[in-house]
DNA sequence: TATGAATGAGCCTTCATTCAT
DNA sequence: AATGAATGAAGGCTCATTCAT
């Protein structure tokens, strides 16, 4: 769709972390931006962010993201190539931001500390999840059909499945298939987080993270499950 | 809108399951359908469900679907209220059968019986979910916003969680808070299934089916995790 | 542009003259159209006529056409991928015309049963360029930059130089050039039932024709021009 | 729009002429002009007439006019006061120098004098048209509709007209309609003009030139057409 | 019961023009 | 004299829904 390119957030994996409001923005020229245009660009995303969390992607008008980031359409046509672009920003920096979460998550052991360690992480993982989780939803929306999306939700998916698994060997014996069980440890934690999120179930975060790190390390280490905290 | 309502075929597919979601639905005139009229809407819910699941709610055009089902515009508005209706009545099909598998969980035990038992349910929802994927998926993209469809889509879950945490209470010491600890297995076991049918991850649904089943029993009993038959 | 052809003009040079409003004339699927589809299409036809004429290709808004058509945007897009679809159908109910008389320019002879059969002919062209003129001007200007129309007209032009030349050779002595000549004369002709098409210079048809023929044939046979009837 | 006029460019180009067609242009400062703003406007002028050429004049985008000329939106503004200002004063330098061309057309006479004379000055012309001739066809499609363009246009024409009666009054025995005959002849060179230079037919300057010469005294004096120097 | 033509509100996108710096 | 960000009125096109047959 759009013919020149915003720069990839592979790079972005880079330890050096980029400006969160910056990375992964794109324009529709590759224009550099002065002070002001910054400015418009920052309004702008913030707008789709809330548009998209609220409507979805279908359902989000170009309409509603410049009312709320109170300019024209014609500005937003100066920043993005359209709708689509948009997104694909903000998705950029989702995925940047889980990319490099992913990477930070800790060894997992069967003590007190690696379940601390874990909660730590799953908080951390939480609040993502909180700041970009409509983008997120709208992600799985706008994946089906043919967009390049899918790929993008399926590296970031990929990414978390091989830190995953690198844990589960690091924690289990050698007789366990560790890539299912980490899909299935990494599907569980995306998914709770969801539920709550969308508000689907009632859970306050210190018991769903307890939770999460209770089924993640009694999975790897059979310690039984007890829900701490709670 | 008119005010005539479709028949209502959720109803049809489990007669002694009291109808939980029928409230919001807006639809359906109680007349009988001759054979070629109930041949009609075969075809129209059929090619609904083919459509929902290639390009999802929104994307999905009405044109579309009675392209499918080889008939007209007209005829399709003969049968459903619009869009939204037709969806509605394929999401109650699902409902039915999401809530009838849920009352069929087995029992958890710690032994291989309990394994097994939850293997073959677990194939079952996969079966299930295999079928029915296309229209959850695009579900979750209609629930965004205001639509009655959130509520249905939480029902399911309730009931999800609600047979769960007896399962658990029947499974686990006393000390273990249950509600949370299932909600984290059906969002495991949902989201599992969507990965791998969503083709997002290459798994066999034998090796898939083995590794929730073992971190399930894992998680109630502190079985350490082995992954069988993969 | 479109992905679905219309039948080629091409084929319309076949002997067997189509119907005037159904020559060249598509749609935006290719499909059959009933007794009340057909008075659609022809209105619309119509319509873009009428319009193209007064504001040009690219002034002219799907949105006038759809008024005097006395019809909705939504039915243009029945009939027509877009507003550029409905101008190649014109331009090729045209192109067929053109081509169709170009080939009966009669033998150019000195005499004046030459002159004559000349001005029948001419006649014939004046009449057909007063009906189809407004569609040539705006071909002229949808010409400018690259959509196909240019070989479109192209063809045209060659077609009446084609056959211009074969007169030519028959008519004047080898030693003088018919190519060019030839096409002097197609642009003479042309240009000036332009000028008094648009109004830009008041001539009576009569003293146009006349003249026409007598610029022809002094060109070829060096009869002094004498202007007759006027 | 604002009130400031445009220096009027064109005035410069012939001091003695009278600027006939000054009426209809609503623009421009009397303000003098530095160094540097006549360099910006005669870039402006230059990418006008580039742009024009190439996209025609509506599809002619100030965006594009400012990108070839390298300058801004705003200077555009500065120094015209909307497209069609700039146009009208391409327009004005095209008119001008055909009125001037007009006025140099010699005396025709039967001899092979009046044919070299001839010559001469239709190189000028299609010197004049291949410099021009995208400003000319543009023309020719802003025409269309309403603009002041056409009385332009038809301004032109006429002072053609005018000096080519003139010369067919000089030239013709008294019998003859010299009016309509001048109009054929420029029509012809006219329009042979844009066929070569749009590409349309692909023949030599000199072949033309020729050609145009004998049928113009062909025309004049019955000389038969003979094409010479081809 | 079925058809397909017709409708028009809604949304996306462009581009001439203005304005603050 | 120059810049480039901002604006918003057009205008193209889609698609859910209705209607006449």
């Amino acid at each position: 769709m759009h013919s020149r390119s915003r720069p990839k957030p592979a790079a972005a994996l880079s330890p050096a972390f980029p400006e969160p409001t910056d990375a992964g923005s794109g324009s529709a020229s590759g224009r550099e931006l002065r002070e002001r245009g910054k400015r418009t660009m920052a309004k702008l995303l913030d707008a789709g962010t809330q548009v998209f969390a609220k409507r979805g992607y279908h359902a989000a008008r170009v309409d509603d993201i410049v009312k709320v980031a109170k300019t024209s359409h014609g500005t937003f046509y100066l920043y993005f190539l359209n709708k689509e672009d948009l997104f694909q920003a903000l998705a950029e920096q989702v995925a940047t931001a889980m990319y490099d979460l992913a990477n930070t998550l800790p060894p997992v052991t069967p003590d007190e500390d690696g379940a601390a360690a874990l909660r730590v992480w799953l908080n951390k993982f939480s609040d993502l999840y909180r700041q970009y989780g409509p983008i997120i939803r709208a992600w799985t929306e706008a994946e089906i059909g043919d967009s390049g999306f899918g790929r993008l939700g399926t590296g970031v998916l990929t990414e978390f499945g091989r830190v995953f698994v690198e844990r589960v060997r690091q924690a289990a014996p050698p007789n366990i298939e560790p890539t299912v069980a980490a899909m299935a440890l990494v599907a569980m934690i995306e998914r709770v987080n969801y539920y709550v999120l969308s508000g689907q179930v009632h859970v306050e975060q210190d018991a769903m993270v307890n939770t999460l790190a209770a089924v993640t390390q009694a999975s790897l280490f059979g310690t039984p499950l007890r829900s701490q905290n709670v």
